[in-house]
DNA sequence: TTTGAAATGGGGGATTCACCTCATTCAGCA
DNA sequence: TGCTGAATGAGGTGAATCCCCCATTTCAAA
């Protein structure tokens, strides 16, 4: 039986209590104990919050105001290598699911699941183990390729999305209209559709590009 | 002191499970005891069970799938007038608001917000009081002429943002294309925006349009 | 009854998009 | 050392957008 220590970071307070309700319930198979010290609502709090607890567990929500779950799980692991992190999130950033698992999450949990998943992994995970949810496994295999998309091309969908023209968008990256337009061709390819409309729709229901991006 | 019972909407586990145990927790002024007697993950199960149960309270989320919230608070009003319906949400669904308003809802809650307000305000609700979260009440008095958009203009937005051409949408609708063309001008003149995309990533940040809608 | 908002549709024109082909540069890699 | 992928950019074409102009009909409110 050991004690263990969580922070969660979620901009939602309802989902915050849920989560802390369910974590610190006693029924937590093989005895363990997990006390949360600190809650933070957007991601500058919670990056803040880690390197002043340096807590077992992270519980974090990949959209959060400030900073995203990503950068906020990179800049854990750089100031608390030892904190094993797992992320809860909806279907609204299914996009972000690979590179989470590419950042070296340590839990995977679906917010439309039951957390049974909870109270079955979370012990396994705390002792060095890693889980992805079902949930999440077959947009990892099924899904590989739309997600490759390049550094110059995800920058032009974010400035796409911000209802840039390729004009705009070609005087603000200091290239030709005409590269603009080429790379989003080779978007519109990649992700297989075809309208900006599509483009958008599809971009922002998966998550695919950050809203509050600084481009 | 007097026994609730309520029912709980929301299509992700992990928030019905925070929202109930705040409901249920025995520190509500007055010594009212509510007890949640069934929950739904989607809005047809939100409807059925409302029908089945007929509870005093019920939690509604506005995003969900099958049937948004708004669709559901009317069905409610339909087959359970004397249910309060209060409405719980995230800055994802700020265009619901006033519609949410003027469909009758009886208390507006933000996710974000601490849990502190349903202690203090559900208990008036209950006894036929409504209450608005000022976290709303701002939206609803800056941004009245954004949301007023004719069912028409609200239909071929819908059409607009699932990627359909104006060609499209007029088969689909039986129109002359040139219509579809002034409903669109139309439309990006009410919502001040310049472009397709600006308009569709508008839509979609601001709940404007049902993500999952029949059209 | 008149006024106005909403929905319908046509003509026209400037601009932009979407998608071809073709080509160059440059970095990483076997 | 050649090869591949990424980024760059030109020329051209047909389609679609965006926004003016104009009009009619319907229906509810003043």
């Amino acid at each position: 039986m050991s004690h263990f220590t969580a922070v969660i970071a979620d901009d939602h307070a309802i989902v915050r209590s849920g989560l802390k309700a369910a974590l610190e319930n006693e029924t937590l198979v093989d005895g363990h104990i997990i006390e949360v010290v600190a809650e933070a609502g957007n991601g500058l709090d919670a990056i803040g919050t880690v390197k002043q607890h340096r807590p077992d567990l992270l519980v974090l929500d990949v959209s959060m105001p400030m900073a995203g779950g990503v950068e906020v799980l990179v800049e854990t692991r750089r100031w608390a290598p030892d904190t094993r992190i797992i992320v809860f999130t909806g279907i609204s950033a299914m996009g972000k699911v690979s590179e989470l698992v590419e950042a070296g999450v340590d839990g995977l949990f679906s917010k439309a699941e039951d957390n049974q998943g909870l109270y079955q992994h979370v012990p396994m995970i705390l002792q060095g183990g890693r889980y992805i949810s079902p949930f999440f496994t077959s947009i990892l295999d099924n899904a590989p390729q739309r997600s490759a998309l390049t550094d110059r091309e995800r920058q032009i969908l974010n400035l796409i999305v911000a209802g840039q023209s390729n004009k705009e968008i070609s005087t603000h990256l200091g290239i030709s209209a005409k590269t603009v337009d080429r790379h989003r061709t080779n978007l519109m390819q990649k992700l297989d559709v075809h309208s900006v409309a599509q483009l958008i729709a599809y971009s922002l229901r998966e998550g695919l590009i950050d809203p509050a991006a600084e481009v």
